[in-house]
This record gives C-alpha cells, sequence and structure tokens, in this order.
DNA sequence: GTCTATAGGCAGATAGAC
DNA sequence: GTCTATCTGCCTATAGAC
C-alpha cells in the first residue's frame, strides 16, 4: 500500500472517532467543535476545514456508524451458527456498545430527532429500516425452520426488538446498568425462541 | 376556595406547561428560557424568578411528571380491571404521550443523563426505579394467579418492560411512528400473556 | 412580580496569514 | 492543512428600576 499524501492523513478519522464518542455518550447537541478540537490538540477552523458545517460531521458520523454497523451484520451471516445464535450475537453488538460506557449513536441521535436536520433524520430513519429489515429476514428464516415460536408479523417483532434494545440501554445508563440490560435481551430472547408447545 | 392571592398565581405552572412540551420534543438542552418566554409573552427574567437555575426547573419537571405518572398508576389499581388489563392500561399511558407527538419526559432526560446535573440525576434513576417496583409487583400478582406466564425474574422482566416502552418511543419517532409502537406493545404483552401449554 | 438592560461565556462559523 | 483572529448570535444569569 502506497504512502499516504499528506501527514494530515487520517485527521477526518480522527475527528470522527472524538465526536461520535461525544455523541454517544453527551448527544449531538451536547459537545461543542472546541472539545474535540481540544481531545486532538487542533482548533477549531481544522474542524470546520473537514466538516463545514455541524450538519456535515453528523452526516458522516452516522454513515460510518451504520458502514460498520451493517457490516458487522454481514460478519453474523457468513458465520456458521444457527439462527437463535444470529439473534443473539445480534444483542451482543448493542451490549458492547453500553459495556464501552457509550449508548447507540443512532439511539442517542433519535432522541434529538426533533432538532436534527434533515439530512441526519433521513440517514437515521435508514439505519432503523436496515435493522427491521435484518431482523424480519431472520425472523422469517427462524419462524419457517420453526426454531422461533412469536407471534404476530415479522416486521412488527422486528421493530420491536430494536426498540427494546435500544430503550434497555438508554433506562440502563439511567437506573440498573448492565444488569437490567442483560435481563432485558434475555427476556426478549427467551420470548422469540419459545419452543412451541410450552 | 378562596380566590388566588396574586394576578401572577399559575405563572409558574405555565412555565413548567411549556417547558415540559420543549423536553419532550427537543431534550433539556434543546430548548432555551427564551423560548419559553416568548410562549409566554414575558421575559427570561420572569422565568429566573421562579426558577433561578435550569437545573431547578428541571427538578420540577421531573418531580411534576413523576407526581402525575404515579397518580396514573394508582388510578390504575384503584380501577377494577384485571391484571392483564392494568398492564394494557400501562402501556396504554406511554401510547397517549407519542399521540400527542412528544415522548416520556424522563425518557428524554434519560438520553441526556451524562448532562444532568446531580439532582436531576438522582430523580431520574427514581422515576425509574418506581416503574420497575410497580410493574414487579403487577407481574408477581399475575405470576401468583396464573395469568402471566413470563419466565425470569420479575424485576429483571419489569426493567425490561420499561425500556422496550421507552425505546418503541424514540424509534417510533425517528421510523415506524405509531404503527410500530403499537406492534412493540402488543409483542410485549402477548409474551407475558401467552398462557401456559401454548 | 415583571420589566429593561446587560454581563460574561460559549456556540458555530469565516477570512486570511502562514 | 492548520493557524490566529474575529464575527455574530444565543445561552444562562443577574442588577436594579418600576
Amino acid at each position: 500500500m502506497a504512502a499516504r499524501p499528506h501527514s494530515a492523513n487520517g485527521m477526518a478519522e480522527q475527528i470522527l472517532d472524538a465526536a461520535e464518542k461525544r455523541v454517544q455518550v453527551l448527544g449531538f447537541n451536547g459537545f461543542s467543535y472546541a472539545d474535540v478540537a481540544g481531545e486532538l490538540g487542533v482548533t477549531t477552523a481544522t474542524i470546520h476545514y473537514y466538516f463545514p458545517g455541524k450538519t456535515d460531521l453528523g452526516v458522516r458520523l452516522i454513515e460510518r456508524y451504520s458502514e460498520r454497523f451493517f457490516a458487522a451484520l454481514a460478519e453474523i451471516e457468513s458465520n456458521a451458527g444457527d439462527l437463535c445464535e444470529r439473534l443473539r450475537a445480534y444483542t451482543e453488538i448493542y451490549e458492547r456498545v453500553l459495556a464501552s460506557e457509550r449508548l447507540c449513536l443512532c439511539g442517542m441521535l433519535a432522541s434529538e430527532y426533533e432538532t436534527l436536520a434533515e439530512p441526519m433524520r433521513e440517514l437515521l430513519s435508514d439505519f432503523f429500516r436496515r435493522n427491521e429489515e435484518w431482523l424480519s429476514s431472520l425472523l422469517d428464516q427462524g419462524r419457517a425452520a420453526g426454531g422461533f415460536d412469536f407471534e404476530g408479523d415479522t416486521n412488527g417483532t422486528a421493530i420491536a426488538i430494536v426498540g427494546a434494545l435500544e430503550g434497555a440501554m438508554l433506562v440502563a445508563r439511567a437506573h440498573g446498568g448492565m444488569k437490567s440490560f442483560r435481563a432485558a435481551t434475555s427476556l426478549m430472547l427467551m420470548n422469540v425462541f419459545r419452543p412451541p408447545g410450552k
């Protein structure tokens, strides 16, 4: 691989890393360019060079987070595990985020939805829609294979799972911690997996 | 009831009403004294007269919301309905909030938890703890009576229900709307109510 | 109780030197 | 690419007149 052209290489990624952490902890309206600049040892003008407006930064944050998130879902699919293990792996993505003392980037942004510019709103909606689609597909397969025993339509169940995990993270931080998050995931998994006839 | 002493009577409540709406839509960091003052036709100095600091206002908002919320739970208990109807009524509290194009005040504040002063954090934790307790009691009764068929401990199930409802509201606003919220509640209710042997 | 006036700080953003 | 310097605007908060 050829050497990168500039010494500044990676600055955009460093900015995204620092901003991402702040959004996941403090929210999009809870951090400033000065915060990020301070951590990186640059001035706010440098941040504006890479991301002219805060919405530009926000858009890239959602895009990058989504890319990684759905890459992780593709990773789950490429692994051999059965459908139960895949759903369990899905919940573990959220659990790892919470363990790092952050919340889901898109969950945080969803709470600020009404204050966000349109480009960010659209990407946020896409994130949840793609989660819903991925889970719906998994649930359909599980139902066809006989391993899952949930009731109701798969789309509704899928979006309910996303909401349950996002909400479990939210509540866990204010009350109950990781223990209450795990209670929520295991309850959800038991309900989906409960063997027919039980 | 005697006449109120001042023409200004009710100003504190009007401030709380206007601020509450803003927190439920925009978040605690998403509104300003100027917003509230503008709606009420007064200046920001008037708001500061009743609530010297924004944290004072936030504390009263949580206290008042909690009083009303737990009064609604007491109302549910005083009505004759069976345990299934009570749990259903619990979810309808959240549904009415979402129908008014707001989110739960405490859910919104939970997303901003790390930016809040300590007095607000404590009251927030109390809100979720009291919800957990109320639901735990309901679940214990339902289990003893044989009407509920969930697995796992009641406290974990209780906090999972709170998280599922909070998260369902959050996600519904960014994607799916009321339809996806209802899917989440009916899934949750079916799981708790599923008759043994099914 | 509510106002005018204003302080003091921090936000996002820009121009232009280097 | 990154800086210095600065702008404009909004924020929370306060002093003091009425």
